[in-house]
DNA sequence: GCGATCTATGTAAGCGCTTACATCGGCGGT
DNA sequence: ACCGCCGATGTAAGCGCTTACATAGATCGC
């Protein structure tokens, strides 16, 4: 006869007690109830049931040798895209009784390999990473534990890494030709800090390698690098158009900063798209309800955490998934693109 | 000599072979750096960093029966206002070395019982959970393993609960005052739904208590309950505004309702706030931006969730709280309210 | 110089659970 | 009837770690 501390948790064997069976049964009535004869199965349901126990995960994951937790790692949940990949894989893997672990490195690197670390000892199973530009010993110390990871939001052609996203290159090159085949020649960027964050750095590459392609450059005065904020996508929109010439473009590397250079375009007494066109990217919730609405890349980030966490648990089950295709973000003409003005009539 | 099994993490014993000590002097070398000699330290640290140890969470968290996690329990993370609290309270958590457990419920109750019976075998030492509209069953859980748990976002006076958040009423009310003080007598109301959310019926309760001190009342054909979406709020001011009488202002439940009816309004070419007066609740990011900015009530999320998890840690090293004042959010007067315009000429 | 005291380390007993293996009936086949 | 087999249950050995207690030098007072 066990004695059930009281103020305590019960355990196995109080339930095994109180039911009168061994703690084996109890354990097997919980994780494969086919083996254990229906009378007592629902003998011990019942008690576990009346007295509150549930297997205590710390006790079970040691025995087992499985967390059954998973970790993602993001940069933040501020922004709305990392939170719908968040909340997307947290639904897909409590599906499967896993548990997802959340840590937001802000943007600091040092803070994901101390984050990555912190998981591993917990345990994780798997891991997502947004991004790939992170220290080596991030991705060594995931390797050393030879458990399974992939890289979201981002999906560079020979990338080591497995990779849920798209081509962040192909999809700023996309933006690009867009404006260019409007007519557009003189573009403007402002995009987020490039310093570790290799998304941002291959839009970049692709906003210039369209441009080479026309024999265009982005001019130094056009480009601003700053925090994506739609404050910060103010004041750039305000700092390019006082350089001359002025473009008649400026591709944004999000929504928030593409909004803040819509907003001040207005706020100038700009029409847009007639005087500047403006694209964004993400197409997050707020951008086709701005008046013009915005014309932006649509990228399905739940749809990232969902494959994601279908990924990680193909692996888990044993088995080597298929490298996954990149997404393809899509080009959404909304309102606030147009050919440029010609600067001048043209007849006589 | 233990055998480190190749492809497997390395465990304490392992470490503890490499570094001619104990597995005792091992574990105190991390948890009780002082207790051990400084030299001795020294060479257990650098054989641990070499071999790539770290003492395993669920074995630890089972000898020293402390989990180090604690869990949050919110409807969704797509909705700003919890995300923000989320991301401070993980890193107020963090900071102490603390594992922050998230789970969405999607405004579904039987979710959250779910939910929290799951963090519960995962050894949650607290609980944060958005509201108090829920299954008796789901305090009735925690309350018996004892540990501590707040309420957020929502802070009604008399409840039994412990709560870091704001009187919805009294803010409501504070809302409604300002357009009946500006002059408005006929107000509509877009709100969320109300069945098992006390945060938005303490909403509807404290705007109609405002007007009834007025001796005046909601008229059914001007209240629309749904989900909170931009676009919800788009089709109900519609719908409102076809009302006879139609209103002079309308009150949102939230920002996303308000910024629908803010951008309907303006399409079907009224003037805001001449025309119509809105107000929102929340103050997310983009409101300020707006043209006109919301009239809105700022509620600070980031300070939410810090104060939740200072609380909860504050009980985990055993102290006994105060209970905490509620924040009182602040209304932001900025471009969508004014006095309505009067009906007609006043002269002969 | 000797016992008392103290400090650094080791020994080993769990923490709560799972599971390989042992056990025990009952059943069918001959 | 007896044997072998099979399915249901119990027994007990860990999973990786922490920590109370034991131990063994070192230190100190007198």
């Amino acid at each position: 006869m066990s004695k059930p501390k009281p103020g305590r948790p019960p355990r196995a064997v109080d339930v095994a007690a109180a039911a009168e069976v061994s703690t084996a049964t109890v354990s097997r009535a919980f994780n494969n109830p086919e083996k254990v004869a229906p009378a007592i199965r629902e003998r011990v349901l019942a008690t576990a049931k009346a007295m509150g126990w549930m297997p205590h995960a710390a006790g079970s994951a040691l025995a087992r040798r499985r967390t059954s937790i998973v970790g993602a790692v993001i940069p933040t949940l501020d922004n709305e895209v990392f939170a719908a990949q968040v909340g997307a894989m947290q639904a897909a893997f409590a599906e499967r009784g896993i548990t997802l672990l959340l840590s937001c490195f802000n943007y600091n690197q040092d803070q994901a390999v101390h984050d990555v670390q912190a998981m591993l000892a917990r345990g994780v199973e798997a891991l997502a990473v947004v991004g790939e530009a992170h220290r080596p010993e991030l991705f060594a110390a995931i390797q050393a534990r030879h458990i399974p990871y992939v890289v979201t939001y981002s999906h560079r052609p020979g990338s080591p890494h497995a990779c849920v996203g798209f081509d962040n290159r192909q999809a700023f090159h996309t933006i690009a030709r867009h404006l260019l085949d409007l007519g557009h020649e003189t573009i403007g960027v402002i995009i987020q800090p490039t310093a570790g964050n290799d998304r941002v750095i291959a839009r970049l590459d692709g906003v210039r390698e369209a441009l080479a392609e026309r024999g265009l450059g982005i001019r130094p005065q056009h480009l601003r690098e700053g925090e994506w904020s739609i404050d910060f996508g103010r004041q750039s929109v305000r700092a390019i158009l006082a350089a001359d010439p002025a473009p008649t473009a400026v591709i944004c590397g999000n929504d928030y900063l593409a909004i803040g250079a819509l907003l001040e375009a207005r706020a100038m007494g700009l029409s847009v798209p007639r005087d500047l066109s403006i694209t964004g990217f993400d197409d997050i919730a707020i951008s086709r309800q701005l008046d013009p609405p915005l014309t932006t890349m649509h990228v399905d980030n739940h749809e990232i955490g969902r494959r994601a966490a279908d990924y990680l648990l193909a692996c888990l089950e044993g088995g080597k998934p298929e490298p996954l295709p990149p997404l393809v973000p899509t080009l959404i003409r909304r309102g606030t693109t147009a050919a440029p003005e010609r600067a001048g009539p043209d007849g006589p």
